[in-house]
DNA sequence: TCTAGACCATACGCAAGCGTACGGCAAACG
DNA sequence: CGTTTGCCGTACGCTTGCGTATGGTCTAGA
């Protein structure tokens, strides 16, 4: 186990290694043989662990949405003011640049059953999570649901915008600014509930 | 020239049919052989019209531009309110289910160089126009900036929304709704210019 | 030390797609 | 009426990727 020594390889390191590669160049360019080289072994390698290239997707699809879906609402939800959870949420969402070219580039593959499947469980989770932040700031149901689809469309274009055209996307001291802006503009009383968290710390 | 028999096919025929599959199953499911079949004809067709398979997705790209872009912003462009002028350009966007997907499908493949180029160029024309509209309205340079991008952010998850989970947007009556409550997140002065608007219409 | 099992390499057949070479055929044209 | 030219079919070689078959190596345990 010294230096990078030939360690035999388990699925889960396939996995990933799949997703590495959806990430990085979309996910119909996911192939055996090439995964293979990228590990260093063969395709005799790869069929010992899996049926078929289909069961390496489901793998890999498995640990997508553990890691990278179910921790960060987890994580997220432990925030107790909503409009904080709300503003801690965007700002998580906007950390990994990998993480959203994964989530865009499946969402980019959804013909594919197993992939749609997945990605219509994230998504829904989401939007819920973020009615749920809606409604217990005070809104009305309808208004929650209108508000939390609205978020969650601000969210999906910004993702694509930053892989697309970062360049278009304010970045440093203009990026607080665009952010303070997208506050207000998503959630009700963003402002006040900021006026108060900064008297509370003071300066 | 009558009833369907065989009509020579131009290239533009074969980049029409080439749009048709990227907007159905994605860009790199574009290939000679199947669409080929699809137009009921071989490769030999194919190779007298094009160089290779490069030549058909340039193609494409240009008719695309020209079609989907160009012609829909100068038709808004005619709308001399700005306010009535993003309303307008947001039901317009709204419009045609298959133009999404495109759009989508264009810009999942832009790791391809042609590609990225004609979006790219798309999508900053697109951001300008908006950013006109709110300079037009009276924002400073930087609000109208800001809210250029926040408002194609929304339209991109909107595309995505409608595409992966048609459901979760609102319908029939409650999609008026929701359309007026993203033009007041989107619009300044929104309600006050559509009570104009009724105003004079009466009812 | 012998053996079983985990892990991987090699080699094969198969299918799909790209691009090329070339031949056919019908309409236009002289 | 013959010939050119626009349009297309057929056949071929090449590459890439899938999945299978089979054999090799290395290690742990009896």
């Amino acid at each position: 186990m010294q230096g990078n020594t030939r360690q035999s390889l388990t699925a889960d390191a396939w996995a990933e290694a799949a997703l590495e590669i959806i990430a990085e160049s979309g996910f119909d360019t996911v192939a055996v043989e090439p995964l293979a080289r990228r590990l260093g072994v063969t395709k005799g390698s790869f069929y010992w662990h899996f049926a078929n290239r289909q069961a390496l997707v489901q793998a890999a699809l498995e640990q997508w949405e553990r890691r990278e879906t179910d921790e960060v609402l987890a994580r997220v939800a432990q925030e107790r003011d909503p409009r904080k959870r709300l503003a801690r949420l965007f700002r998580e969402a906007d950390g990994s640049r990998r993480a959203g070219r994964l989530y865009l580039a499946l969402t980019g593959a959804m013909e594919n059953r197993p992939i749609q499947i997945v990605v219509r469980r994230v998504m829904d989770h989401r939007v819920e999570f973020l009615r749920e932040c809606y409604v217990a700031m005070g809104l009305s149901a309808s208004e929650a649901g209108q508000r939390a689809i609205l978020a969650y469309s601000v969210f999906l274009g910004t993702l694509q915008l930053r892989r697309d055209a970062p360049e278009v996307i304010p970045a440093d001291d203009e990026f607080h600014e665009y952010m303070h802006f997208i506050g207000e503009a998503l959630i009700p009383g963003y402002t006040r509930e900021l006026m108060r968290a900064d008297g509370s710390t003071k300066s």
